[in-house]
RNA sequence: CGGGCCAUAGUGUAACGGUAGCACGAGACCUUUGGGAGGUUUUAGUUCCAGUUCAAAUCUGGAUGGCCCGACCA
């Protein structure tokens, strides 16, 4: 149980003005971010503890996966790199780079194909070791020129970085297809499914083949998709030709034109690092072969900020109940502590974690408007009106009927869930 | 990186080239308590550097920072 009285943070009356973006507005003004500078947010606890329950989420998908942890480093070296032909700002133009004061230069990473390649070249020799996938969940540093739309587009984020390691093209694909069920079962979880489109895109500068997106339908997106709702198919603009199209065994005529968000991606990336680093592996005929690799990204601040632009209301956000911060909001008024104390008993009895409004110095209706702003799922309110009668209130923040609940038989579980 | 707009207290906003004011917040005391309460009182500010001027928050130049559009986005 957090007791709000304890929070250091607080929520402000008035969104920022110089935040555009819904997202950032109403996460700064409910205090879960502080922006430190353009395009660099804190996660203060409010926030923080979302970013977990995301985190979370997602690690469980990767380990169902069967894929191995890891925690790579921030600074690289320029040797691995060079090795790619990646360290050339003209190559990659958004590197933060810095000196080391004993001489030499060393990479603020931006992304780690490179390292875990050249890492794996000290576990892996036989097509025994594989296949191998490894994820992180590391913070990335991109030198945007312009970092925009709030946590969505930042010069230092989360992201969580999956590489795979094949042996042939065959297993390579195969994985790739779980990998993309993993994700939508990602998106699915954080209540983002229905609006989250798997999203032909052309292949980045890293490939010639095909990747695949995935983009949250959102009027705040930066992507332009085509989708088909059928087929719970889209296809970014980049590639939207009659060719693509006809490829896909898609109609023109079903689709429509949609903005997005891009929550994650994942593509192809063939045996290019695994060539420039050196990974390769005998098969079972004792022929050397370099590695089949394939990466998989989701930036998990971009994807926090999409699930605040999708449900958010004028009244403030709301969150899905996986990844809200608590999953009750308890309001206490009329000096009602005592009662109060005894329903959060019984719901962290029942495994339901806490927000628990005890300010004194706030007034009903400041602690209803602020509740409403946090977003958590239920709000529970004990009062002197409903006190009197033994009851409790109920209510769901993304729009339910109030419910009374009796208060000296207090069951969070018989609510009726709509 | 090209273009546009902008910069006053913790937050949101006023002020003709002439006394920096208001609201919220925060502190103190009192009264309140179901949708951002009231009174008294206290607190805190002109982004920075030059220039023009008797006088600059205000005009000029530069720097820095922020937002937006575009380009970029491994």
């Amino acid at each position: 149980m957090q007791r709000m009285s304890q929070l250091f943070t607080k929520t402000r009356r008035e969104a920022p003005k110089d935040e555009q973006s819904r997202n950032a507005q109403l996460l700064i003004q409910a205090g879960f971010i502080h922006k430190e500078m353009a395009g660099v947010y804190t996660y203060l606890p409010l926030g923080f503890r979302v970013f977990k329950n995301i985190e979370e989420i997602i690690r469980e998908e990767m380990n169902a996966l069967g894929a191995e942890e890891v925690l790579l480093t921030t600074l690289q070296d320029p040797a691995l790199w060079q090795k790619s032909g990646r360290w050339d700002d003209a190559v990659v133009d958004n590197w933060f780079k810095s000196k080391l004061t004993s001489g030499g230069e060393v990479g603020i990473a931006n992304t780690h194909e490179e390292p875990l390649t050249a890492l794996l070249t000290h576990f892996v020799s036989s097509y025994k070791d594989l296949p191998l996938y490894i994820y992180q969940f590391q913070t990335k540093f991109r030198n945007e020129l312009r970092a925009k739309s709030g946590i969505m587009r930042t010069r230092e984020f989360m992201m969580k970085d999956l590489y795979s390691f094949s042996r042939s093209e065959e297993e390579f694909k195969q994985f790739y297809e779980q990998c993309a069920e993993a994700y939508m079962k990602i998106f699915e979880r954080m209540g983002l499914g229905a609006l989250t489109y798997r999203t032909f895109a052309a292949g980045g500068s890293f490939t010639t083949g095909f990747t695949d997106e995935f983009q949250t339908l959102s009027a705040s997106g930066e992507d332009t998709i085509y989708i088909d709702t059928e087929k719970k198919i889209a296809i970014n603009k980049e590639i939207y030709t009659d060719e693509t199209i006809a490829q896909l065994g898609l109609d023109k005529d079903t689709m429509t034109e949609k903005k997005s968000i891009e929550v994650g991606n994942i593509f192809p990336l063939g045996t290019k690092y695994a060539e420039a680093m050196g990974l390769r592996f005998r098969d079972e005929e004792g022929n050397e072969k370099p590695v089949i690799m394939g990466s998989y990204g989701i930036g998990l601040g971009r994807l926090m900020g999409a699930v605040v632009e999708v449900f958010a209301d004028n009244r403030g956000i709301i969150w899905p109940a996986s990844i809200a911060p608590y999953d009750a909001h308890v309001v206490v008024l009329d000096g009602k502590e005592e009662e109060t104390a005894h329903i959060i008993q019984e719901l962290e009895r029942a495994g339901i974690e806490v927000l628990y409004d005890d300010r004194e110095d706030k007034s009903a209706g400041e602690k209803f408007a602020d509740a409403d702003l946090i977003g958590i799922p239920w709000r529970i309110v004990v009062s002197k009106r409903t006190v009197e009668q033994n009851q409790v209130e109920v209510k769901e923040r993304s729009g339910g009927k109030m419910q009374l609940l009796p208060l000296d038989n207090f069951q969070f579980s018989s609510l009726n869930f709509q």
